[in-house]
RNA sequence: GGGGUUGUAGCUUAGCUUGGUUGGAGCACCCGGCUGAUAACCGGGAGGUCACCGGUUCAAAUCCGGUCAGCCCCA
């Protein structure tokens, strides 16, 4: 005996050990290293990662986006890329930081913060960005994420920020950054602007007042303009009613009371009424009405009605209430007609002194608003209203729409560019590029950039006091312009920095923003490299990358920004290919969140189902459908995919072991069931290469397990007799290649997606290279394809089918060798093909016929509504004569094309044709594929006889297998049976002595027999091993 | 209110681009079979108003219009 070469594996081993048995040979092989930083010189393939914040434990999604990228890089790797950026990135910016450290110290406001101090506030946001940094790095090195966390691009690293400064030097002297005074998203709670991107993130459904006011004509005691609102709050701050001047407005009369409003709302919400008179809107333009509320002071030349196209005639009453403050229009408006607004909410969303609300927060004034408006008697009408409304996508406060001092950048000028930039870029799913992403950027807004926070990448624009701005690029402009560049350049040492300005050297201090945190993550794609300081980056050459991939909330977060950055700066796209991914859903379909409680860590995914199907679960169904967890499907996914390929490298080790096969190279079989299964596997390759380069990685597993089923289910189980019975033949040895080689084969093609149960197999199996992931991806031999005989072996699958099924139909079991059966088929059958399947078809004769020779019975009846109208009264006479003479009626309109009988003619048509099998035979068909079996259904003494030997093989062969004899090992049999069994077992004994390896086959009876029952008769059957 | 997307068996889904046999799988369920690699496999059964309404067409799960519901996004 020598040594096994194809070492036995214990196909019940629970996945984390293997997974932990293949980290552990990684990492003392040095494998991921490897990796990571060979250059082989070959084509590039670049990536980037897109920032995570690791203030927060890593959950089930990130799990996913961190496959989908791994499996893209490997597969790339492996198909002969180097890999650029395959570098990690932290995001460490932004309110969410701030928020999480407010919390943790308890404040509630930004006094609070700079009481404190804001040195001492940045020093615990830098230290908590990374407070779950040990659990992400476990994360990924658990799920096979192989990416150089060494090499980590870090927002808050000073020569990150000096690359952004680089940037906003550029936007600003382009004229791109500007500072504008503008109405903005804000968070009075937060202290600060929110732009659309973050807005987009707080959309929640509420119910809302709405109220329908009346403003006083002046001059009038009661004619009122019918002014629609949402926000109560705003309306002590009325400087307009502003009308649509295209649309109809009627005055009209109810009650004693006069009103003007849209026409089309009138009946609406009036019963009674008169129409007065109707009006063009533009006809109302100029009317001065009294002030709703006497608080504040408004201009003299507001409280009137002008006009605007903004408003629609859907909400309200097309007399939209407008106040300047709080509205991006309404805002529009008062610059237009020079009127100065009224703001009576200070920065942190409380009312002030004028008003009987003084220090209530804006939305707590609305109900007290109501109840004044109904005291004074111009309430009109007030509801509740369901609509979405923004919130601060962080801390959940009610945004307000605020006047601010911002610094913008111009995005709206460059809609067209970003929209061409937009072409080059492929997006899995290809809908979002001209839908969701498309859409956001035809109406691209401009950028407020700044944010009156303080741990952020700080705005590097300084101005002095006679008005002069200069923007710094670098660390190195700082100290040209007379300042010290301090070793931190986060607030608060930025803010000490003071310039000496260029133009009349009087002191520069610094605009007291930070920026954005999504101008951070957006930069990654230069700033990650230190550009413009650092070569490494080249604007020609380095950009577009060719993959990202992200959960889809990042559409108009992360693609977004990166999108509009480069486009700014670069003039063209970031990125080539872009994979968007739906959410992890619970086992229940519902969204997970931190509140509900149904959230689930990555660590503890892993945890439960092991690497491989966690990764495999993530490609079933596409990536970009949202899928819930199902335990069963992830159970069932890694059976048929990994398990069953585990089980076909145990027979393989097992048997290449006993007969001492070694592979060496593939060598053409002649052997039709391999030459089958190459075929197969060479179209798999070519499918599985095509969805793989296209990230349908989905459909690349699901190419890949069709194939291991159908090596399992068909291959083997057709071909398990040959690898048993036999010396080591040359044939043999072609098909031991065969098998080996398309083993090989799809554990590479597997490695990318369950990267450590395929390294696990290759190891055993080949362990050529130090690991599978250095394997080149398998590439299709298109000579190997036969599609001809990829079909043949269709048919004869069906044919196997179809015979079972008619031995069903016919109550004969397949163990039961039946005479002979008959195939009917459109296609030819070559003999080689059925005789791979005759075993399993269990005939004494096997014979292909002819359509004509189908022992079937035409059995043909008149269709009445046809003949019976010609035949009258020989119509009974005429369907006796049919159905006694089907046979040859049909044949004869076969031939000729129709039938005689008492002069008149009959067609098909004028019949209904049924073809019955033969009463000797059972039929099964396929009619789709033209495949007809049929299977004599009697059973002769001997055939009976055969069929109780292998009764009692079959019984013998379970003893054998409950007793787990080796396959070589020899046994003793005895039997206690009588009649025709007896007789069976005495005919048959040399057949039933060769399968079951018996020495010999006694009679006999005893407690220690196990009992059976054959045919509704008991059996005892005892087996002995041979000392 | 607008845009996008989804809706097929109890559950997960293929088919829809390009209309054309009887809408195909898997899981679960029931009955049966096969098995000395496989908690694997095979046959049969039950389970479908292909969300709903309308249109185009000889013919619609598929194309068109509308409605409803879910999800995502926007205002």
């Amino acid at each position: 005996m020598t040594g096994k070469i194809y070492e036995d594996i214990d196909i019940n081993k629970p996945v984390t050990e293997i997974d932990k048995e293949i980290l552990d040979y990684w990492k003392n092989n040095n494998i991921i290293n490897e990796a990571l930083n060979t250059k082989r010189d070959l084509k590039k393939f670049v990536f980037l990662e897109g920032p995570p914040t690791a203030n927060g434990r890593p959950h089930v999604g990130h799990l996913m986006t961190r496959t989908m990228k791994d499996t893209v890089m490997r597969y790339k790797f492996m198909d002969g890329y180097d890999i650029l950026r395959r570098t990690g990135g932290w995001d460490c910016h932004g309110l969410p930081v701030e928020l999480e450290a407010e919390k943790h110290f308890g404040f509630n406001s930004k006094k609070e913060i700079e009481d404190f101090g804001i040195q001492k506030f940045n020093e615990y946001c830098r230290e908590s960005v990374f407070r779950y940094i040990d659990e992400w790095h476990e994360v990924d090195d658990l799920i096979g994420f192989w990416i150089d966390q060494n090499k980590s691009y870090i927002t808050l690293k000073n020569d990150y920020i000096e690359s952004e400064w680089w940037a906003l030097k550029t936007l600003y002297e382009s004229k791109m950054l500007v500072k504008d005074y503008k109405i903005v998203p804000y968070c009075p709670r937060c202290g600060t602007s929110l732009s659309s991107h973050e807005v987009a993130q707080g959309y929640k459904n509420v119910d809302d007042p709405s109220v329908y006011v009346k403003f006083r004509e002046r001059g009038y005691e009661n004619r009122f303009f019918i002014a629609w609102t949402t926000t109560p709050w705003t309306l002590p701050s009325n400087e307009f009613l502003v009308v649509n001047p295209d649309f109809d407005y009627s005055l009209i009369s109810s009650q004693g009371e006069e009103y003007y409003l849209l026409s089309s709302m009138v009946d609406t919400l009036f019963k009674d009424y008169k129409i007065i008179k109707t009006f063009k809107g533009r006809d109302l333009d100029g009317i001065r009405y009294e002030q709703l509320m006497p608080f504040l002071h408004v201009p003299d030349n507001a409280l009137r009605v002008v006009t605007g196209d903004f408003v629609t005639a859907e909400d309200g009453t097309g007399i939209v209430h407008a106040a300047p403050a709080f509205g991006a229009d309404d805002f529009e408006i008062a610059k237009r007609e020079n009127v100065s607004m009224v703001n009576p909410v200070s920065l942190d969303g409380k009312f002030v002194d004028d008003l009987p609300w003084k220090d209530m927060f804006f939305e707590n004034a609305n109900i007290p608003i109501i109840d004044y408006l109904k005291k004074n008697k111009i309430l009109f009408k007030s509801q509740k209203i369901k609509h979405t409304y923004p919130f601060c996508y962080r801390c959940g406060t009610r945004l307000m729409y605020y006047p601010l001092d911002a610094w913008f950048i111009k995005v709206s000028e460059i809609r067209n560019l970003l929209m061409e930039n937009n072409e080059k870029i492929n997006w899995f799913p290809d809908y979002l590029k001209d839908g969701r992403f498309g859409n956001f950027l035809a109406e691209a807004k401009d950028w407020a950039l700044s944010r009156d926070r303080y741990w952020g990448t700080p705005l590097p624009v300084w101005k002095c006091k006679n008005g002069h701005y200069v923007a710094v690029g670098s660390r190195e402009e700082l100290k040209a312009l007379g300042g010290n560049v301090p070793e931190d350049l986060h607030r608060p040492f930025i803010d000490d920095v003071v310039l000496k300005c260029p133009q009349c050297s009087e002191p520069m201090h610094r605009e007291p923003h930070v920026i954005d945190t999504w101008f951070d993550s957006g930069s990654a794609p230069y700033a990650a490299l230190h550009y413009p300081f650092n070569k490494e980056f080249n604007s020609e050459t380095s950009i577009p990358v060719d993959f990202i991939t992200e959960a889809i909330d990042q559409t108009r977060g992360w693609f977004y920004t990166q999108h509009v950055i480069s486009s700014l700066l670069f003039k063209k796209n970031a990125y080539k290919n872009v994979l968007s991914i739906a959410f992890i859903l619970d086992e229940h379909g519902q969204k997970m969140s931190k509140s509900k409680g149904n959230f689930v860590t990555a660590r503890q995914f892993i945890d439960d189902f092991g690497a491989d199907p966690a990764r495999l679960f993530f490609f079933s169904g596409a990536p970009w459908n949202s899928k819930s967890i199902d335990r069963k499907l992830i159970g069932d996914l890694t059976r048929k995919s990994l398990g069953t390929l585990g089980n076909i490298y145990s027979f393989f080790a097992s048997n290449a072991n006993l007969d001492n096969f070694v592979f060496e190279k593939l060598e053409k079989s002649e052997n039709i069931l391999d030459m089958w299964l190459l075929s197969r596997l060479n179209s798999t390759i070519k499918s599985v290469r095509i969805n793989m380069d296209s990230f349908n990685m989905h459909i690349a597993l699901k190419n890949i397990m069709d194939l291991i089923d159908d090596f399992s289910n068909f291959y083997l189980r057709l071909s398990r007799k040959n690898f048993w019975e036999g010396e080591l033949s040359e044939d043999k040895k072609r098909s031991y290649e065969t098998l080996y080689f398309t083993l090989l084969s799809i554990i590479k093609m597997l490695a990318p997606m369950a990267p450590f149960y395929s390294e696990y197999l290759y190891q055993k199996l080949s362990g050529e290279k130090k690991s599978v992931h250095f394997e080149d991806y398998p590439v299709a031999d298109t000579s190997y394809i036969n599609e001809d005989l990829e079909k043949t072996f269709k048919y004869a699958e069906t044919v196997l089918e179809l015979s079972r099924r008619a031995r069903q139909d016919a109550g004969i079991k397949g163990r039961q060798t039946v005479k002979e059966i008959l195939i009917y088929s459109d296609v030819n059958l070559p003999e080689d093909v059925l005789n791979i399947i005759s075993p399993e078809l269990n005939a004494e004769s096997i014979r292909l016929i002819n359509q004509k020779d189908r022992p079937v019975k035409v059995v043909m009846k008149p269709v009445y509504a046809r003949v019976a109208p010609v035949l009258r009264s020989k119509t009974s006479e005429f369907s006796d004569f049919v159905l006694k003479n089907s046979e040859k009626i049909y044949r004869e309109i076969m031939d000729k094309g129709y039938t005689e009988y008492n002069d008149l003619q009959f067609k098909k048509e004028d019949f209904e044709i049924n073809e019955i099998p033969d009463e000797n035979y059972s039929f099964a068909s396929a009619d789709k594929l033209g495949l007809n079996v049929f299977i004599n259904r009697h059973i002769d003494e001997k055939l009976k006889l055969i069929g109780y030997a292998r009764e009692i093989i079959r019984r013998i062969q379970i003893m054998r297998k409950d007793m787990n004899l080796e396959y070589s090992e020899f046994i003793n049999t005895s039997i206690d049976c009588t009649g025709d069994i007896k007789e069976a077992v005495q005919e048959y004994s040399d057949y039933i002595k060769k399968e079951t390896l018996s020495r010999e086959i006694k009679f006999g009876s005893g407690d220690d027999y196990r009992v059976w029952d054959i045919d509704g008769g008991h059996i005892g059957i005892k087996i002995e091993t041979i000392n």
